[in-house]
DNA sequence: TTGTACGCGTTATCAA
DNA sequence: TTGATAACGCGTACAA
């Protein structure tokens, strides 16, 4: 351990030649003589200079080669899910044409690195919450490109958008074609302070959560009077909970249960088993997202199949237009119906409604 | 969009002070008059002051309040593997005490940012490969702590280790007490240009993967006579067309299967009920890390639990040590043996070996 | 092909 | 409590 580090200054000294030449060495800007370079190189080995200081680097160049990226809550809520998951998976493709690395973030208020302060060139925000609006603010004056993946983050930042109404519509209406009337929808978190629980459809469109609030109006679409269980977090063990609620719930037991996600079906199925029941004979369930979840099989789910990768790819190729100085357009994504086992016909020897 | 962004300097000259004293109003390093305070920040709003460069301030201060993180060859092949997600997890969690982001970094040649080159206080590596050992020495001769999980990265750079050998060794023991002669290993990557096939065990010490070797020296230590077959990755894919080149081999089929990854068992088994075969009456199987593995139910995998999420924090843990300038000491995390219904022991009715 | 001069935006130090 | 000064380490016009 030296005092201290040494500098490209006292490369070029050792070396007898200029900074700006040592500069030149290592960049490739300019062409150098093979003398001199490899005077350099030599002087550079000998102080044991490990190449320019990316810290100066990126102040002089304006830019650090680091695309933010901004999770939920926990990171490890993030990494649990596996939609989540592949869309970093996309994301990290489309950024490494650009030769960036991903910084995560959490927008966690306590703790986590203040996003203003992160050293990156661009951001992406995935399914953003209100809490964020301030940072963002402050981003854009700085002139710092933000795209939002699935959720709002007011005019002027480009989006990537999946088609969750309509998706969530579609399902909705196979379900009704199977004769089910009798419905409850186990939606994603719904945000604004309200934990799990019976949430009342009519209001709706107070959720904050983009994504929980397009699915459930397209749900309600096709099931005007559906009920509504709202889950604590997308988390099997959520599902599972929600399945039992819903199930015990007074009242008639519903004939299908429409859940927001995969990961709460595979939860939701569970429950059904676990109250005696079979799936799809007494209740039918479906999913949303179309990733493999663990605990499903031997059945297939029922849902409608997301272009996960794609979002995270479409994200990536917008910060890097957006880099070159190029508006690029919202993007919206659509899913495909993909019928599994976990639905069938309303079967006969369940009592009808009242 | 001005043509210049504002800076503090701007700020300050605006406000009628140094840009010195507006600095301290940023940072709060220094008690300023609430007077010349309010001028300050009345004049960064008027400017659209977006508050301190992060670039300027981490050249400034040394740091950038960023830790790195190298996964292996494809950012895709970590997110995909629960075990390293669940291990980013817990390293998330370890840094985040420090306000630090997590730079992910591919240790790639083509395409990701550059080791050496990446603007980052500190270093996780995970699972590094001998490509890495130049750049390592590049970032040591820095002074940037490095910290290396599951992997060897050279004398003096600390390491959080499992007890890869011994925990293959007590599984291995569990399936040679259940009376299996005739083993097959499925291993992890080898690593060296070697892809998917059969290995020579006689080789197991030019494996440079580390996670590989330790396993699949545990495994022979017990099954002396074993025969490798060497997967492509930790894919279920991997493990399925593994477990068909296992099966489907001349010679005696074998009776038990290690595999070297929960997700490679995974795969595997769907192999054998392929072949026509059920596991465990004519096949063992067991797996390694304990991670729930989609396409197993209704089998449970025996197993050995590794704590994936607590070597993460237990990196996150070390580097915010080496920060403070602390040298943190090695670290062995332990796995546990987890009984499930994928052993059994040698069925009668299937001819003994010659 | 090489060197000079300057600025990138910030903050620590010290003196006032 | 405030201000002047000097780095932090680098890249790049421009001139030689």
């Amino acid at each position: 351990m030296n005092a201290r580090r040494a500098t490209i200054a006292d490369v070029a000294r050792q070396a007898g030649v200029a900074a700006s030449t040592a500069s030149v060495v290592f960049s490739g800007k300019t062409a150098v003589s093979e003398a001199t370079r490899s005077r350099v190189l030599a002087a550079a080995a000998e102080l044991g200079y490990a190449g320019p200081d990316p810290r100066a680097a990126s102040l002089r160049l304006g830019r650090s080669g680091v695309v933010g990226v901004v999770i939920g809550d926990r990171l490890r809520a993030a990494f649990r899910d596996p939609v989540t998951t592949i869309m970093l998976d996309g994301l990290a493709e489309g950024v490494a044409e650009r030769g960036s690395g991903l910084l995560l973030l959490r927008d966690d208020e306590s703790g986590g690195a203040a996003l203003p302060a992160a050293p990156a060139d661009a951001f992406v925000l995935i399914g953003c919450s209100t809490r964020l609006r301030s940072d963002l603010e402050v981003l854009q004056r700085r002139g710092v490109p933000v795209v939002v993946v699935e959720g709002d983050a007011g005019e002027g930042i480009p989006r990537i958008r999946l088609d969750n109404h309509d998706a969530q519509a579609v399902i909705a209406r196979h379900v009704r074609e199977l004769g089910h009337r009798r419905v409850v929808v186990v939606a994603l978190p719904v945000g604004g302070g309200h934990s799990r629980g019976w949430f009342d459809p009519q209001s709706v469109s107070q959720i904050t959560v983009d994504v929980t609030r397009e699915r459930l109006e397209g749900a309600l679409e096709v099931f005007e009077d559906a009920r509504v269980y709202a889950a604590g977090a997308s988390f099997i063990d959520e599902g599972y909970s929600a399945g039992r609620a819903v199930l015990t719930a007074p009242g008639e037991r519903p004939t299908a249960i429409l859940a927001q996600s995969d990961v709460l079906a595979a939860g939701i199925i569970r429950a059904v088993h676990d109250a005696g029941l079979r799936v799809p004979e007494d209740v039918s369930v479906t999913g949303f997202d179309g990733v493999s979840v663990d605990g499903v099989a031997p059945l297939t789910l029922t849902t409608m199949v997301q272009p996960a990768a794609e979002k995270g790819r479409a994200a990536g190729i917008a910060v890097s237009a957006m880099l070159e100085g190029v508006a690029p357009p919202d993007i919206l994504l659509t899913s495909v119906f993909r019928p599994g086992n976990t639905t069938g016909p309303v079967s006969s020897d369940v009592a009808p409604g009242a």
